[in-house]
RNA sequence: GCGGAUGUGGCGGAACUGGCAGACGCGUUAGACUUAGGAUCUAAUGGAGAAAUCCGUGGGGGUUCAACUCCCUCCAUCCGCACCA
């Protein structure tokens, strides 16, 4: 522990972060687009105090908007609270404060952390999603994708507690338990409103292309997610009935050898095809018993194939072969048609279910190379290419070949035909919830559904409701289906727009990925009162250059925002169809090998490390921990190279200000001339090339470290200040408070982020001797000493006359000697 | 299982197109200044060895004058998806 200060950062700090204000540093003028930079960071939620985990993405935002600001360039750095959202109401239920007075609270409180850190905000920009001048545009984006057919409603399964007789969401359901009560959790069919994403899964998946600047990581998980597949979609008749089963392959190849069909247990013909079915009671057990597991088994790792046979046929359009229709666990309802056509030789899951109920088993694929054939006693299905065989007319082709062979012939005789299916889902934005927007449709009696006309947005939250209705319930109160809102009667009953009638308002709430899909159009118009957003602002200023966020939301938030500014796109209201151009993930900070967190009991308070080293101190540990976009493990300990680092610069300087430096002159250029120069280029290229932070930091430190040496072994003047210059330059990202301070003390009147940033001197940096290793073999044997422009014949002579090198050569011969100009030397024995 | 990473001192981590491995920081050791120091400064710090030198980037193999870096193979850890037909 530190007894003495380094520095008076106490002093320091609050005087230049007022001054940042007096001086509107971070509030640009949004109408000067020229040399416009959109920084952005993703929107907190408002939790409560931030910690230094935290803390790592504004640091990362605040040291990249103060570089560009030197840059000369116009930065938009805004920030704002993703502030509707589960956990509030659920301390509202618990008997805390309401949501908004908690929500406002901790919105204060991170605030003025914010503040302290001294991070750079245009805060006349700042806004909250549970603002009705916020919300009503978030209801307005839901009204303008409403009358797109965008948005509809329909019957989906959702978590239910029969013991609370309430929904959950996905986030609330522990092990297929109720987070509160701790009750087993069922399904329920409830109407819920959806966004069709579905509808621009091959946009989104298309245009990731486009985006170069974001992470590979990012990329990939997107793409998992959309999981586009393409195969063939084929009619099998089912015997002695006229319905026909649907289902899809990605392997038509190898559809001769389907020896039988399967359903999944929530297929919608299941009931109708087993209603004659001798087991049919033991059919229906079956299938309510591998639905309750399906949902549960998520988490759980393997389960066991298990299936049933209904007693039924269905043709093979191919082969006219009858196989039979099994209803098993192991097919999905949701994916493709919810039926499959089993292939045991070719895919192990069919292979493993084949094989326990003791399911024919045909080869149609050859491996190429090799006789051996997969025979129904080998231990695993042949997923590989090959030749096929008994395939009929399609024998001996290629199976890659004959995957479009067959699709054609299948689409001319009206078989099947080509089908392109998606992983990705319909999003689900419906909330049971209070906390969130109001979705804006009205109930008639008489008119059906009615969307709230724009003029009457904002649909308000109601602020009075009873959060106990809910949590009450459980305990033997009244039985309670939806949220606060549908007890809140004043919301409620309303009129319809239409007929003036009686009507009844929605009651769900939107998901906050709905109120974060836009926010950052609204940064550039955030008071304006008559639309959601000023285009020719958004066109001019966005993509945002440059998005900092954690990669746990490289799916939903990411692909949210990208759908949604899709939409906006197609409807006219932007002029751009991706909205960021540039991503940056950055790690988790670690504590003791697990992320950081209150549930965890291992946060680190940025309080009162601040207190002890300055803020300063923590932001330059925090950009030098690591490489910023992998996990980091916090040491506190070690925030203490930091604090050292700044103090020996504070000294440096001081002894420069106040005349005590050595003054002697040396000829030629300073070798620490030389380093100051070195020191721009790689800061520079560091923060250029993808945020490497630490490496500069690094790099600022080798510089005082020189800097103090040279100083004591004399320097003149000249020098010595325009390394502490210099580095007051450098350093002004990282460590704002520092950087102002000397800079001040250095004579200057303008604030350091009003100077432009260094550049570098390519003549000062060229040396006028190097030092060249000489390798023997590879190995390094010496080294020596020469001037810079030496010739490749001198340089040879001269390395032939080395002490050392005389040694290695004792003949004096050699095979071949290597020269890389200005690097290195190597000679072969 | 599929996909994506990562593996370097006691620790966090450097090393641009293959070219002096371990920058920078933490920790440790010794010393200076000190009543004292957990402040500051100086020096040392991958391992072995008195030294010359040898060995060292997860393991094994390869390409090369030269490999943390390229190729093959195996192992370990982390993350994402996970019966997607």
């Amino acid at each position: 522990m530190a007894e003495t200060k380094q520095y008076p950062f106490d002093e320091i700090e609050p005087k230049w972060q007022k001054h940042w204000q007096d001086i509107t540093l971070f509030n640009p003028d949004v109408s000067d687009t020229k040399n416009k930079y959109y920084c952005l960071v993703m929107f907190p939620y408002p939790s409560g105090a931030l910690h230094v985990g935290h803390g790592r993405n504004y640091i990362l935002g605040d040291a990249l908007t103060r570089y560009k600001i030197m840059q000369g360039l116009n930065v938009l750095s805004p920030i704002g609270w993703d502030a509707f959202g589960l956990p509030a109401e659920n301390a509202a239920i618990k008997g805390g404060l309401h949501p908004r007075a908690s929500t406002e609270n901790n919105i204060k409180i991170m605030k003025k952390q914010l503040l302290g850190w001294g991070i750079g905000y245009d805060w006349t920009r700042e806004i909250a999603s549970c603002n009705s001048d916020y919300y009503k545009w978030t209801q307005w984006v839901f009204l303008k994708l409403f009358e797109k057919g965008l948005a509809y409603k329909k019957k989906a399964a959702v978590n239910w507690c029969p013991s609370c007789k309430t929904v959950l969401a996905n986030e609330q359901v522990i092990g297929a338990c109720c987070e509160r009560c701790d009750s087993k959790v069922e399904e329920k069919d409830l109407e819920q409103w959806f966004f069709k994403i579905t509808d621009y899964a091959d946009r989104l998946l298309k245009d990731i292309s486009k985006l170069e600047h974001w992470p590979e990581r990012v990329k990939t998980m997107q793409q998992n997610w959309i999981g586009k597949s393409t195969g063939v979609q084929i009619d099998f008749p089912v015997v002695d009935s006229d319905i026909k089963l649907a289902c899809y392959t990605t392997r038509v190849d190898t559809i001769f050898g389907a020896t039988y069909m399967v359903l999944a247990p929530e297929h919608p013909a299941a009931e109708e095809l087993i209603k004659n079915s001798s087991d049919k009671k033991q059919i229906q057990e079956f299938i309510k018993r591998t639905r309750q597991q399906s949902k549960q088994s998520r988490s759980s790792l393997d389960v066991e194939k298990e299936g049933i046979f209904t007693q039924r046929y269905v043709i093979n359009p191919v082969n006219n072969k009858k196989i039979p229709l099994w209803i098993a666990n192991y097919v999905l309802v949701e994916y493709g048609t919810g039926a499959v056509m089993a292939v045991p030789a070719h895919d192990q899951r069919d292979f493993e279910f084949a094989k326990k109920y003791n399911l024919p088993v045909e080869v149609v694929i050859q491996p190429i190379t090799g006789n051996q054939q997969p025979a129904i006693e080998s231990p695993q299905a042949y997923e590989g290419d090959g030749v096929l065989v008994n395939s009929d007319k399609f024998n001996s082709l290629n199976n890659r070949a004959a995957m479009e062979k067959i699709a054609d012939w299948m689409e001319n005789t009206k078989i099947g035909k080509r089908a392109t299916h998606y992983k990705l889902r319909d999003w689900l934005i419906s909330r049971q919830r209070y906390w969130g927007a109001p979705i804006p449709i009205i109930y008639c009696e008489k008119c059906g559904m009615v969307p709230v006309p724009e003029k009457d947005l904002p649909v308000l939250l109601p602020e009075k409701v009873e959060f106990s209705a809910v949590g009450g319930s459980a305990f033997g109160g009244k039985l309670i289906t939806s949220s606060p809102l549908a007890h809140c009667q004043e919301f409620v009953n309303t009129k319809c727009p239409k007929c003036s009638g009686k009507a009844r308002r929605e009651t769900d709430t939107m998901d906050t990925f709905v109120d974060s899909s836009w926010y950052f159009l609204r940064y550039l118009s955030p008071h304006d009162d008559k639309k959601p957003f000023d285009k020719k602002l958004v066109n001019a200023w966005l993509p945002v250059d440059q998005y900092i966020g954690g990669v746990e939301h490289a799916i939903l938030h990411l692909l949210y925002s990208r759908f949604i500014n899709k939409v906006l796109f197609d409807l006219g209201f932007i002029g751009f169809d991706e909205p960021f151009a540039r991503l940056f993930t950055q790690g988790m900070i670690i504590k003791d090998r697990a992320k950081m967190s209150k549930s965890k009991g291992n946060v680190v308070s940025p309080d009162q490390l601040i207190a002890q080293y300055g803020v300063d101190t923590v932001r330059l540990y925090t950009l030098f921990i690591g490489p910023p976009e992998r996990d980091a493990e916090w040491n506190d300990r070690a925030v203490e190279g930091s604090y050292r680092f700044l103090g020996r610069a504070w000294r440096l300087a001081e002894q420069i200000t106040s005349h005590k430096a050595q003054g002697r002159k040396i000829q030629g250029i300073h070798p620490l001339m030389r380093k100051i120069h070195q020191t721009i280029k790689k800061v520079t290229e560091d923060i250029e090339n993808g945020f490497k932070f630490n490496t500069a930091i690094s790099a600022i430190m080798e510089l005082v470290n020189d800097s103090c040496k040279a100083n004591e072994e004399g320097v003149s003047r000249d020098v010595l200040r325009e390394a502490v210059t210099t580095t007051a330059l450098l350093l002004s990202p990282f460590a704002p408070h520092l950087s102002e301070e000397l800079w001040q003390r250095l004579g200057n009147k303008e604030s350091i982020f009003r100077q432009k940033w260094p550049g570098f001197d390519k003549a000062v940096i060229q040396e006028d001797e190097i030092t060249i290793p000489i390798q023997i073999n590879g190995k390094l044997r010496s080294k020596i000493i020469v001037p810079a422009g030496i010739s490749e014949g001198n340089l040879k002579k001269v390395v032939l006359e080395d002490e050392v090198v005389k040694k290695w050569l004792v003949s004096g011969a050699y095979k071949n000697i290597i020269i890389i100009p200005n690097r290195l030397v190597n000679i072969v024995v």
